[in-house]
DNA sequence: CCCTTTTATTTACCTAGGTAAACAATTTCA
DNA sequence: TGAAATTGTTTACCTAGGTAAATAAAAGGG
């Protein structure tokens, strides 16, 4: 895909490359990459505050609220005051949950489609890899 | 940074780090991570055509015409008509280059230091294995 | 207990990615 | 050669990332 060594250009087309890819697939169920991750945090964790959500997903606070806003409006998630009434609770929506799952599924294959020509082990070194750029040693 | 075995959502984390990181050295300079990679791409490859700098970025057109336009508002290229009168040229401007040179110089020890918890084989392993990611078999 | 500080969220505004469609210049070919 | 197709660039508009500052609720301290 390019000719240069340096990996963090490569790094930065690839996820450009994987964004492109998953909007592509997402777009027959009104979704894109971005809101994905949220729903799929929401999926694996339950409902959460906006905070857990931003701090999860290593993104900041008025990225989440706008996505989330998006999600919304197209009944995919719920909003809800806690107990602290500065914070606002996500949730799944009753209604989107099926189709939820029927995403989570699609997604996981096209994961799996994007990362079929690593072995399970090079995922791994892969993974290990990526966890060593830009840690202070 | 992440407990999730999941490469891609740290791929992503990844890039983002990285681009807000690099946006915050380039701050001084006026600069953003978009922008430099443009910069950079006419640094080392001379003038080129607009769909030249968009197909060795790997990215699509309209965001190259707009990210050249905020750089040539700024004085850092120049844009002129080629003998094809479909298509515009981009130059660093004669003013800019010694800048330029300057902030190639920090971002190349930015990018150093990002990578400095890898040795050249890890390095050299993790753009390989990077290569492989979203390959048809 | 009131005032200050902190915390959770939002608003306003910037850059950066994408698609679809418009436009102009060039190329093709019947 | 003249109409049609292609190519290079731009415009309009969408989502997604960021920062700075505003707002509202909660926590702390004298």
């Amino acid at each position: 895909m390019k000719k240069d060594r340096k990996p963090i250009h490569l790094l930065k087309q690839k996820v450009r490359y994987l964004n492109k890819q998953m909007d592509e697939r997402l777009r027959e169920y009104g979704l894109f990459h971005s809101q994905w991750s949220i729903l799929f945090c929401l999926y694996h964790n339950g409902p959460m505050t906006l905070t857990a959500i931003w701090q999860y997903l290593h993104v900041e606070a008025p990225t989440v609220t706008r996505t989330i806003k998006r999600l919304e409006s197209k009944g995919w998630v719920y909003r809800r005051q806690g107990q602290d009434k500065r914070e606002k609770i996500i949730g799944i929506a009753e209604d989107a949950f099926d189709m939820v799952v029927e995403v989570a599924e699609m997604i996981e294959a096209f994961e799996d489609e994007m990362l079929n020509g690593l072995s399970k082990e090079q995922q791994n070194e892969l993974f290990q890899l990526l966890m060593l750029i830009g840690n202070k040693e």
